[in-house]
DNA sequence: CGGCATCGTGTCCAGAGGACACGGTGCGGG
DNA sequence: CCCGCACCGTGTCCTCTGGACACGATGCCG
């Protein structure tokens, strides 16, 4: 039994893909490196997982200490284990997804004195390790998933407009959607509420807020019910 | 940089849930264990995660040694990184899933001297570790999958009637299916290719075989369509 | 007061999905 | 040899969902 301790152990990490959206863009969180290896390059906020804490535990912590952030929705995405995915050596690596409001999060220098910012998903800069992939990995599984089960919520503040949440879907999917469909489809499952209030500040017409009513959603979904596009 | 590597650090291992399907039922693999913590339990196949191989290298080297059997269809499944989850310390296991062709590995002695052998997954024994939560997972993850990717198949001798293929359904969904909607829908996918050949050895009419057109569905695919239950 | 940008709304059609029953065939037993 | 049993293989109809499609209303600004 014993025997099997002594063996050579792997490194184990946490990394995160912390996605948010502004007007233009999905946006995903990047750390600037301080050290070597891949000092200066981009990378996805992450580090070592200790011995006492689970691997949520640790995303959420380095999160915290990486951007000073705390995110409802996190959950793990996949684990990257090649042999040769970091240079210092063999390094296993769990990662996480996330989606923040990024309406609330605004851009805050790191507590880790290195650098955090947000970029757009479609230009980033060239990133460390297996960022790449890890950060492909997420892009997929976040439009696979938003189809089917509403977490884009979990991007807009919470009161948002009708046209906000089409933008996101139309955002994430990467295709149009045609505006009288989307809005049939989404009241017609009873899960927004309606709010007596407008949007503010626009020159425009104001369009009404919604909420997103988690309650019902889970009411429903007990009782069998699945959230589709 | 070096002194990350003064952390303590958990060890790593790989385990894989791997499910069989025969007359009655949807099976399991299971081994048991021959040492301390849990000895004589059962538990799923997996071991230490070697310093120069991947993860998925890990999976398949361990169900070669544990069960002689090598594998089609494998996937990571999600990594368990419970502290307490082992009570030799901290040891994370990425979970893997596979899908086996029952019918071309009959039950055959471990070549480990462990005992292996196949279960339902609705009546299995109490299982060491956590492994029973890795165990719905993967079920779930079955569940979930069979729906949009034809990965039913790998469950299924090479040539099969459209009968098995239904039970497979019925047995993995855990519901019933009408039998001229399932056919209607599964020919008009035009993915199985009828064959000149029925069943044999049975003692009523023979029904007709198929065979699974791995080729005509990689086009497909490519071609943008989805595969749906 | 006119122009502009966005909001908010309904119809129609095609295709998919689900409910539903019975004659055919091949084997085996009496 | 014939009957019974078990399973095979097939088509229709209806409902509902999904997608295409356009315009009048509102509110701000100049």
């Amino acid at each position: 039994m014993s025997h099997t301790y002594e063996y050579p152990r792997p490194a184990v990490t946490v990394d995160c893909v912390v996605f948010g959206l502004d007007e233009e863009d999905l946006k995903v969180l990047l750390i600037q490196r301080g050290v070597e290896p891949y000092q200066g390059r981009w990378a996805l906020p992450g580090g070592f997982v200790r011995m006492e804490e689970s691997l949520e535990d640790a995303a959420r912590r380095e999160l915290e200490e990486e951007a000073g952030l705390r995110t409802s929705h996190l959950e793990q995405l996949y684990t990257f284990g090649a042999p040769d995915r970091d240079p210092r050596g063999r390094v296993i690596t769990v990662a996480y997804f996330a989606l923040v409001k990024l309406s609330q999060h605004h851009l805050q220098a790191s507590t880790d004195a290195r650098e955090a910012a947000w970029f757009s998903v479609w230009d980033t800069p060239k990133l460390a390790f297996d960022h790449a992939d890890v950060l492909t990995t997420a892009l997929q599984r976040l439009k696979g998933k938003v189809r089917y089960q509403p977490i884009g919520f979990e991007l807009l503040p919470p009161k948002f407009t009708l046209s906000q949440l089409q933008r996101l879907y139309e955002t994430v999917l990467e295709r149009e959607l045609d505006k009288r469909n989307f809005r049939k489809k989404i009241l017609a499952m009873d899960l927004l509420e309606e709010l007596d209030e407008v949007e503010q500040d626009v020159s425009h017409r104001a369009a009404r807020l919604y909420r997103f009513d988690h309650k019902k959603y889970k009411q429903l979904e007990k009782a069998g019910f699945n959230f589709e596009l």
